[in-house]
DNA sequence: TGTTTTGTTTACAATAGCTAAACTGTAGGT
DNA sequence: ACCTACAGTTTAGCTATTGTAAACAAAACA
């Protein structure tokens, strides 16, 4: 794997010497330079000692980088089918190599979204409008207009809306998962 | 570091023995069971091997947990200086711990948000209403009501609302970094 | 109880991971 | 032009790590 270039870049963007992150990692500038040039790859433990020298972590580090498009009109927005009376939009499609995933349900009255399974990383959202019913597997959470929501998706989870409003969401996924 | 019972949940979640797991991965299940309890250290191209046979990524993988708060209401939310006309909120407060923060941004007309520096991760969004102009270094992007936006923070980056109108955007940053 | 499945253990070999020290290229000062 | 300092590169070498193979142990199943 091609961590090298990656690692020049953060070190550069600190304005460190190879001299200096190795000073600052107890390792030698010769190996920050092959590495760098990806001619050898570091241990785990290693790599860790070097990104916490550079101010990182494994996940950040690890992390894809971003699309070029910035700005997505509503015309970009792809709907997703789901349970009957729930309009899910995707805001931002094409996330397979995005951090995040933005999305906009609209979930009638007495609706509810598909079951996702337990998966890697967290979700998180405000609620637009109405009231809405985050069910993390066993748990129930009650959020209304105006509340912010955040969760690992490490359970079986879903959304409902129990009441006589159409609710509106605005919901992330990280990493995308929709 | 510790990784071994990250990864054997992982592999549980999956249902796989740890043969299986060695198979997909091209490796052995004593090393596997090695792995899971911490016994040895896998190089970066083999966790990579075993990540992808479990359906992540290190990006993934290295993640850090999310909390356990799930609903977040208005009376949470935590404001933030910043330049004049500009009023901010950020309605999961904590976020150190957490992949993800929330933050909802008001620009009366002519404000602008602070400059924030290059640094690791991406930001997104959505337009709640008005305009805003997204500067990215030299680039400007302009997004209206209802368009949501996605860019990775690799360049100095803030909002103007150059209109004559106030504007609401929700704005999402992984990892936080408001 | 016996068999199968799954996980653990350990000796071992190959090589990866990292160092130390010398070398190279560039910039700046005299 | 020469010298010095700085930053990065290169390479020989060594040790510990990484990963295997195969045997053993524990758990699950019939």
């Amino acid at each position: 794997m091609k961590i090298g270039e990656k690692l020049r870049n953060l070190r550069l963007a600190q304005e460190l010497t190879q001299e200096e992150l190795a000073n600052r990692a107890d390792l030698t500038k010769g190996f920050i330079s092959l590495l760098e040039r990806d001619l050898t790859s570091p241990s785990l433990d290693t790599l860790e000692l070097i990104l916490n020298a550079l101010d990182t972590s494994m996940g950040d580090f690890f992390a894809d980088k971003g699309p070029t498009t910035v700005v997505f009109t509503k015309e970009n927005r792809v709907a997703i089918d789901d349970e009957d009376g729930v309009e899910k939009e995707v805001l931002i499609p094409g996330a397979q190599d995005r951090e995040m995933d933005l999305m906009l349900v609209t979930l009638e009255p007495n609706s509810r979204t598909k079951k996702e399974d337990a998966h890697l990383g967290d979700e998180c959202g405000i609620v637009i409008s109405g009231r809405i019913w985050i069910m993390l597997g066993k748990d129930v959470h009650r959020a209304s207009k105006g509340d912010a929501f955040y969760y690992t998706a490490n359970r079986q989870h879903w959304i409902e809306n129990r009441s006589k409003r159409k609710a509106v969401i605005l919901w992330i996924s990280a990493p995308p998962s929709f």
